[in-house]
RNA sequence: GCCCUAGUAGCUCAGCAGGAUAGAGCAACGGUUUCCUAAACCGUAGGUCGGACGUUCGAGUCGUCUCUGGGGCACCA
């Protein structure tokens, strides 16, 4: 649609410029769609050359309207004025079979482009903890990772997608002390439990023992002592404990499709910082306190007083992304880094930011923090300590049992193949459709209800428009012979569904740039929803293999194979699985 | 107290660098299956876009103020 746009905003610049006399930059034409098809396919309102033309903005649309019906570069269009609007009714025909032509051409690429070729994009997504099972909150921040690094990388741009594990710290003893105390050495192989989950527990274990001892605060912070000073026998539960953690969270990472190209430990990064923190107070950035504590004064950028060293010369999270943020560098020269990370560390990112620019980093300014929102539930926030917070690997299961139980239920089990499969992608689809729908960076509501539910604005939408097309695509190849001497002829394609159609896959290009430059992956859902939802109406009404004319079947089946194109190479971007049958 | 965010239909959300009569989905009510998968389709109902002022030919969209919700301002992460 882009190329259509841009032809016609060259068209009516000149237009408008050689009625007025004036230089007129081409980004001052201003494109819209009109609210309604009949009306056009592009808008062009007047109003803003009002002041050069000293005349009404519905003069000026009739007199550009009539010089360029003379012009034979527009000819084939239709014209129209409408009050102060010029809209175009593009050549149907020809856009249709150019539209269907480069979509079955460019198969899988269609949608790609080189925007963003060879630019190196760092995306830092997910950062669990190893004291606890993945939430809701990740599998959002997930969702928003995976699919903005195949927007980003179906563009043309390098993603290297990295993982930040938070495995030391005081929490992290917790759990150990719990372990300690109530463990009693066993594993989660002996109770069939999920790594994460075992760890998960003794986590909560500790919090309530907590509540009546006040002594194990203070346990926790022994062993974190014991922890630096490398104590074998801590490092060993340490190492033991971690595993658990990561080996339940990777097996919850493989369930979800997710997955990183490098993995950074925190228990090796959070070192890095201090050297920085040193080389900065050397160059004056930074100043010591009375106590030895570091701290950076950014009153001046309304960032308030920092500490970057504790006084006891340990260092914090601050400084430990700093060194991240160094290392990161080093390794692998960016031109961005985008740390998809919740909205409550807003303040957190401005600092670091600030700081490295402060240090002189010049690649500084090619950081970005993707602030996505928290998710909430519909009584409120999850509260750990209320037991509300939503359990990844709960969630998923419930999804996936429902799934089966739906495709029984329709009776689809054995067009579905094998089930177990079957509904693991369908509620997949269901979860990273239901996550990536709101933009990223507003707080969404999750309703436990409605993210199980498969009709309406979902993933399984999607997934069942694209299956019913690939069903009716293999019954015309196994009815071939019925059809033999068809023709695919673009001007059998009359039906103002069927324009709609060419011209929402002409948009979808658009759509995946516009998601790249806000990093909203959302666009996408959306464009694929409009789509699947004219195509449903569409097929709904008019019967695509049901004519007597060949070429008619001909043609609509080549409609119907260039949108299950589009919808596949959509559907890959967010997440979504396409089935072939459900 | 200071800073940052959001407020659109009963609920969940769109509304693309201000533009024509503000859109979906869910829920509600009513309809469609000898017909390519009813996880679908169609129809009805539902809104003074939190409020006030301002900028503009034109404001859901921009600015100021105000109300309400959320978040942040730790030698936690």
């Amino acid at each position: 649609m882009n190329r259509y746009k841009q032809i016609w905003r060259e068209l009516i610049r000149g237009a408008v410029e050689e009625e007025s006399g004036k230089k007129l930059d081409p980004a001052d034409v201003i494109i819209e769609i009109p609210p309604r098809a009949e009306l056009g396919d592009l808008a062009f309102p007047m109003f803003p050359y009002a002041p050069h033309l000293k005349t009404s903005p519905k003069d000026i649309a009739r007199r550009v309207a009539e010089r360029l019906r003379r012009n034979d570069s527009a000819a084939s269009a239709g014209i129209e004025t409408r009050g102060p609007y010029l809209n175009i009714h593009l050549d149907r025909l020809s856009v249709t079979s150019d539209v269907i032509a480069e979509i079955l051409k460019s198969v899988e690429l269609y949608g790609r482009g080189e925007s963003l070729k060879g630019q190196r994009i760092v995306l830092e997504f997910s950062c669990p903890n190893t004291n606890k099972p993945l939430h809701l909150g990740h599998l959002r921040n997930d969702a928003l990772g995976m699919s903005i690094e195949r927007i980003l990388s179906s563009l043309g741009a390098q993603v290297l997608k990295v993982n930040l594990i938070n495995d030391r710290g005081v929490h992290i003893c917790k759990s150990m002390v719990a372990y300690q105390h109530f463990g009693d050495g066993i594993t989660p192989e002996e109770l069939k439990q999920k790594g994460d989950h075992l760890v998960g527990d003794f986590y909560v274990r500790f919090a309530e023992w907590a509540k009546e001892n006040p002594n194990a605060e203070e346990l926790a912070r022994q062993m974190l002592k014991s922890w630096e000073q490398e104590d074998p026998k801590v490092r060993e539960l340490w190492e033991r404990m971690n595993r658990w953690a990561i080996e339940g969270i990777e097996e919850t990472y493989k369930k979800t499709g997710v997955r990183f190209d490098k993995i950074y430990l925190e228990s090796q990064t959070y070192l890095l910082g201090r050297k920085i923190v040193e080389a900065g107070l050397e160059k004056g950035v930074f100043y010591k306190e009375s106590d030895a504590s570091v701290w950076i004064d950014l009153s001046a950028e309304k960032l308030d007083k920092k500490v970057l060293l504790r006084s006891d010369g340990t260092s914090l999270y601050l400084t430990q992304d700093l060194g991240t943020a160094v290392q990161r560098y080093q390794d692998w020269p960016f031109e961005r880094m985008i740390y998809i990370v919740g909205n409550e560390q807003r303040y957190h990112f401005q600092v670091l930011f600030k700081v490295l620019e402060l240090l002189g980093f010049h690649w500084a300014e090619n950081l970005y923090h993707l602030a996505y929102g928290m998710v909430n539930l519909p009584e409120g926030k999850m509260k750990s300590r209320e037991g509300t917070v939503v359990d990844a690997d709960e969630l998923i299961e419930d999804l996936e049992r429902l799934a089966a139980k739906e495709t029984f239920e329709k009776d689809r089990q054995a067009e579905a193949g094998d089930l177990r499969l079957t509904a693991e992608k369908i509620a997949l689809g269901a979860l990273n459709y239901y996550l990536l729908q709101p933009s990223p960076l507003k707080d969404m509501i999750f309703d436990p209800k409605e993210s199980l539910s498969f009709s309406g604005s979902t993933g399984p939408y999607l997934q069942y428009t694209g299956a019913r097309i690939s069903s009716m695509l293999r019954k015309f190849n196994e009815r071939k012979l019925e059809f033999q001497g068809g023709v695919f002829k673009p001007e059998l394609l009359t039906l103002p569904d069927e324009w709609l159609i060419v011209k929402q896959m002409a948009s979808y290009p658009e759509s995946v740039f516009q998601a790249a430059r806000e990093l909203n992956p959302s666009i996408v859902t959306a464009a694929l929803f409009e789509l699947a939802q004219t195509f449903s109406h569409y097929y709904h009404d008019n019967p695509v293999l049901h004519n007597e004319d060949p070429d008619l079947v001909v043609s609509r089946i080549t409609l119907t194979q260039a949108l299950r194109q589009v919808l596949a190479n959509g559907m890959d971007l967010i997440g979504v699985p396409f089935l072939d049958r459900m």
